[in-house]
DNA sequence: AGTGTTACTATCAATTTGAAAGTAACAATA
DNA sequence: TATTGTTACTTTCAAATTGATAGTAACACT
């Protein structure tokens, strides 16, 4: 696409896509959050080839949503943990997963429950503002100024 | 990445990743609720070459998220707009911006308010059951029975 | 007749992806 | 001591995808 100047957009959405909007990406965050943290674990769980799994981790940790950490000093052993920013990203990953459990959901699915209320988690995004669900009301998208 | 086997896969989050995590499609979904309707106007708004265009287009619609309609006889000439399945997709845009002003913030932002109130909308998410917002309480995982 | 608009398609080079095999640094086992 | 296993990669290279440019088809308008 081209990640260079897709940081001066003035869409918050443009900004997140230049780097999330990429399904191997994406499927490795929720794999990080579901626990996951070396490169072999991705791998696995994933059926990536590993040039794309160090492609794609380093590409994570360059932006900020994972981290690199040494577990290991003998052998030198690495893992990647995800950073605040990584950990932010859930609620995006929960919306993705309730979309694909509403208009793609024929079979077998996983299912998330809450840990306290044993209850499946049913995932709404909502304004906290006005408390409406988004979608519900209608929306007036304001420009920024043009001046610097 | 191979977008048949994973229609299988009982991960909700890839269901939606296979055919949603990629830029363009993300963009082109936000452009549609944005009331683009035309050929024109996205390749306008994003700048995409038009063999590339016609192919997300294409995908969008065999996939369901937006229904081609023709507009005009003579000339023939055809809109992409969404169906039900791709206006449900808003809430995942929600979020994703979300993610974007929280952590690629910096400069000038498009804002989103509320037309009757006029307030910024902040979108979050949160679980409708216990009403806890996603990421502020433990998850269980659980896996579907093995057997068909 | 000539120009403009809309929605493309054709061509082809450049980039990205991914499959397969190899490597480095050790630990564990026989 | 030799062999096998584990982990986290890198190298190589073919195949697929992407994207820039130009062209086309069907009209409307002047």
């Amino acid at each position: 696409m081209n990640s260079e100047n897709i940081c001066n957009d003035p869409c918050p959405i443009s900004r997140s896509v230049a780097f999330a909007g990429d399904a191997w990406s994406l499927l490795i965050l929720r794999d990080a959050h579901a626990g996951m943290t070396r490169f072999d674990q991705f791998r696995k769980s994933l059926g990536i080839a590993p040039t794309m799994l160090t492609r794609r981790l380093a590409a994570l940790t360059e932006e900020g949503l994972l981290e690199k950490r040494r577990y290991s000093e003998h052998p030198p052993r690495e893992e990647y943990v995800l950073t605040a920013a990584g950990r932010d990203f859930l609620p995006v990953l929960f919306m993705i997963g309730e979309w694909g459990r509403q208009h793609r959901g024929g079979g077998k699915l996983v299912r998330f429950l809450d840990a306290e209320t044993g209850t499946e988690i049913k995932a709404v995004a909502v304004d906290e503002v006005t408390g409406a669900r988004i979608g519900t009301r209608a929306i007036r998208t304001v420009m920024p100024d043009g001046g610097e």
